[in-house]
DNA sequence: GACTATAACACT
DNA sequence: GTGTTATAGTCC
């Protein structure tokens, strides 16, 4: 048998791929190769140099070639992303294809490191000092004056430039020029850490070097970021990398300026909003060990640290860090292995842990630093239940909410109306028959948009034009049901004429920046009505905001879903968390059917902690996760008949192993976009048995004639069973 | 997932 | 006859 090279390729198969190695020289594992592949070719990355060939020798076929340095030669990343391969029962080649940006998974030359600039040149320092041009090439000539500028200064400082930038450079006014990464300067200083933030600093800090687990749970406004920042100065002064975890991109921008002007160094930003190249930059600098900082979302887990400090996941509870489709990984258990294996600390930090990290830490597995005070504010917001039921409501709004508003808007401050449900009404009803609009590709009530008059489906985005009439029975009382965000907009314009009523959620969000466009004006002492979604619930400070309306999260109350206790704890906490953090108290109305159900009590009259200590037991006593563990077999296809063969035969290949089994039965939503939808529960108390039983598993699974009839999925500890 | 060979169907 | 779409099989 000949030696051969195991190669992973972007392809969603259980397997690597064998090839003979080139003729000239040696490979190493890690290193990049373009092989063919079916009739193509393709870029893969080698696992192993030196293995048994698998399949007979007649089928091998010879690299073609190992791409320019072997961008993957990082033992520990390729180790952990193996185990996370195997962990989580992705395919191997698809692991590698998340790991690696996309740049460098082709067979292109590695991107230049130096970033771009731009400088005056000896045309343009005369233009400048004769004082011809105007507008905005003048700024840029005036932004110049002072030596050359980074392209990411000059966004900041000069937002549309680039325009400018190709007129002058055709003019031959400025030009081009390469810099290594120019260092800016820090220019905020640290404040003053409180007590409990000098605490969690210096317990982490004395755990530098090593690994060991942390959850900084700390209340809304309570400076966890402080405490992130001065840890990552101190990893940044021994020469050594951090690594800081954001959930969503939004949360970006306003980090990077916050680290950049503390630390005076640059940050690496990776997420998947990046164009290509940029991502492959950061990257490489990364490896190279020249970035000092990284910032990224999910996937920037996949960033290698040659020098790694410290490794920081911020909002630890957030669903975002779970991957929902293909290589369904969660970043933050990534992190954990990955600490692990490069023996550095990890920080997770939440105003509302999971009840997975909260679990850890009962087990002892993570150490809990508290941040109790909220050093900004005077004191945590007063929550406040209004029973909806005998209410005379307008539009969805009670008088109650509408007057807190009113007072709010009078004093000149701003109030927020949350609610988790875009749209005008997430139903349109026939008042004379019965009828409502419902998808013929999902069988679910379509939303009315108003605004767009036109019906969506929110599960599989069909659209319908809104009818004139009941298709069924013609009559004219065509009534919405429900308020969603647009809805409550409309209401709230009405009854606060002379109040601006902005309306955030993903259909007025949908443009590049509209998001921060639309929060700028609100940092001014201006009132203002916010309607918004979850998009709200998160990061940004909004200094005049004093009041946070809650508006039906009563669904989360009966949802059959067991995490949808804990997702409600944690949003209801996050969105009052908006309210009142500068020199105002804040005040919070939770509206609801239910003020007297026992999880919102408790929520609002003990805290978050006391709450998630109950769903905990709860779970404790059922076997639920964190306690159990799950593994979730999902399938659709076309026809229902193909999901049930394969869901059958998938349990039948599992009799015998020491697990449970739940179904096969319907998924939750059995048709989606026109497909039958089904799942296979597997529950275990043992971690290692159901491993153990799910590696042959998922070959037999790969290898059904079912298999090939229906679209499948693994899902190794799943966030929803939706 | 991308690609191709093959079957099954409707149509001029 | 051919053009179009669904389906099965391969990929080292």
């Amino acid at each position: 048998m000949p030696a051969v090279l195991r190669v992973a390729l972007p392809v969603p198969l259980p397997t690597l791929f064998d090839y003979l190695p080139p003729a000239d020289g040696r490979v190493e594992a890690g290193s990049r190769v373009l092989v063919p592949f079916g009739k193509g070719k393709a870029v893969g990355v080698v696992v192993e140099a030196a293995a048994e060939a698998a399949v007979g020798s007649a089928r091998l076929k010879r690299v073609l070639r190992v791409l320019a340095d072997g961008p993957l030669r990082d033992t520990e990343l390729m180790a952990t992303l193996a185990r996370a391969a195997d962990y989580w029962r992705g395919a191997p080649g698809e692991a590698y294809a998340n790991a690696l940006p996309l740049a460098l998974r082709e067979d292109r030359p590695l991107p230049d490191l130096r970033e771009e600039a731009w400088a005056l040149t000896t045309t343009g320092r005369s233009a400048l000092d004769a004082g011809s041009r105007r507008g905005g090439s003048r700024a840029l000539l005036d932004a110049l004056s002072r030596g050359p500028q980074s392209a990411e200064l000059l966004h900041e400082m000069l937002p549309g430039w680039r325009d400018a930038a190709r007129r002058l450079d055709q003019a031959g006014l400025i030009e081009r020029v390469e810099t290594r990464s120019a260092v800016p300067a820090a220019v905020t200083t640290p404040p003053v850490l409180s007590e409990e933030q000098s605490s969690a600093v210096s317990a982490i800090r004395a755990a530098l070097g090593s690994f060991q687990s942390f959850l900084l749970d700390g209340v809304t406004g309570s400076g966890k970021t402080e405490v992130y920042l001065a840890l990552i100065e101190q990893v940044i002064a021994q020469g050594k990398q951090a690594l800081l975890l954001v959930p969503e991109i939004g949360l970006a921008p306003q980090t990077v300026r916050r680290l950049r002007d503390r630390l005076g160094v640059a940050v690496q930003v990776l997420h998947s909003n990046l164009a290509e190249g940029d991502r492959a930059r950061a990257w490489l600098r990364a490896r190279s060990g020249e970035a000092k900082v990284i910032l990224g979302t999910r996937s920037a887990i996949f960033t290698p640290l040659p020098h790694a400090g410290l490794i920081v996941v911020d909002e630890e509870h957030d669903s975002a860090y779970k991957q929902q489709e293909g290589f369904r990984y969660h970043a933050r258990d990534l992190a954990l292995l990955r600490a692990r294996a490069l023996d550095v600390p990890v920080v997770l930090g939440s105003a509302t842990p999971s009840l997975e990290s909260l679990a850890n830490v009962q087990a002892g597995r993570y150490r809990a630093l508290q941040l109790r005070a909220r050093p900004g504010a005077i004191r945590p917001p007063q929550v406040q239940i209004v029973d909806m039921r005998a209410q005379r409501l307008e539009h969805g709004l009670s008088p109650a909410l509408l007057a807190a508003v009113r007072d709010t808007v009078a004093r000149g401050e701003q109030a927020l109306v949350f609610r988790n449900r875009r749209g005008y009404a997430p139903v349109l009803l026939c008042h004379a028959c019965g009828w409502h609009a419902e998808c013929p590709r999902c069988e679910h009530p379509m939303t009315l948009h108003a605004g767009r008059r036109q019906l969506i489906c929110h599960h599989c985005d069909y659209t319908a034009r809104l009818p004139a009439q009941c298709p069924a029975c013609s009559g004219q009382e065509l009534k919405p049901q429900g308020q969603g965000t647009e809805r409550l907009e409309e209401a709230l314009a009405a009854q606060f004429p002379e109040v601006p009523v902005l309306r955030i959620d993903r259909e007025t969000t949908r443009r590049r920046d509209a998001f921060e466009q639309l929060l700028e004006g609100l940092h001014q002492d201006k009132p203002a009505i916010l309607v918004g979604t979850q998009m709200l619930a998160k990061g940004h400070d909004l200094p005049n905001l004093t009041l946070v309306a809650i508006v039906g999260v009563d669904e989360g109350l009966h949802s059959v879903d067991f995490r949808a206790s804990e997702r409600l704890s944690q949003l209801v906490v996050q969105v009052a968390g908006r309210a009142g953090r500068a020199a105002k108290p804040g005040r919070v109305l939770l509206q609801t059917h239910h003020p007297d159900h026992p999880l919102l009590r408790q929520l609002l009259a003990q805290g978050y902690g006391a709450a998630a200590a109950s769903l905990l037991e709860e779970r404790r006593s059922v076997q639920l996760p964190p306690y159990g563990h799950q593994v979730l077999l999902r399938a659709d296809a076309h026809q229902r008949e193909h999901v049930d063969a394969f869901l059958h035969e998938a349990a039948n290949a599992l009799a015998g192993a020491p697990l449970q089994l739940a179904g096969p039965m319907p998924a939750p939503m059995p048709l989606r976009a026109g497909r039958h939808r089904g799942q296979l529960l597997i529950e275990t108390d043992s971690r290692s048995s159901l491993h153990q039983a799910l590696r042959p598993w998922f070959r037999t699974l790969s290898a059904l004639p079912t298999a090939r009839r229906v679209r499948w999925s693994l899902d190794v500890d799943p966030i929803d069973l939706y």
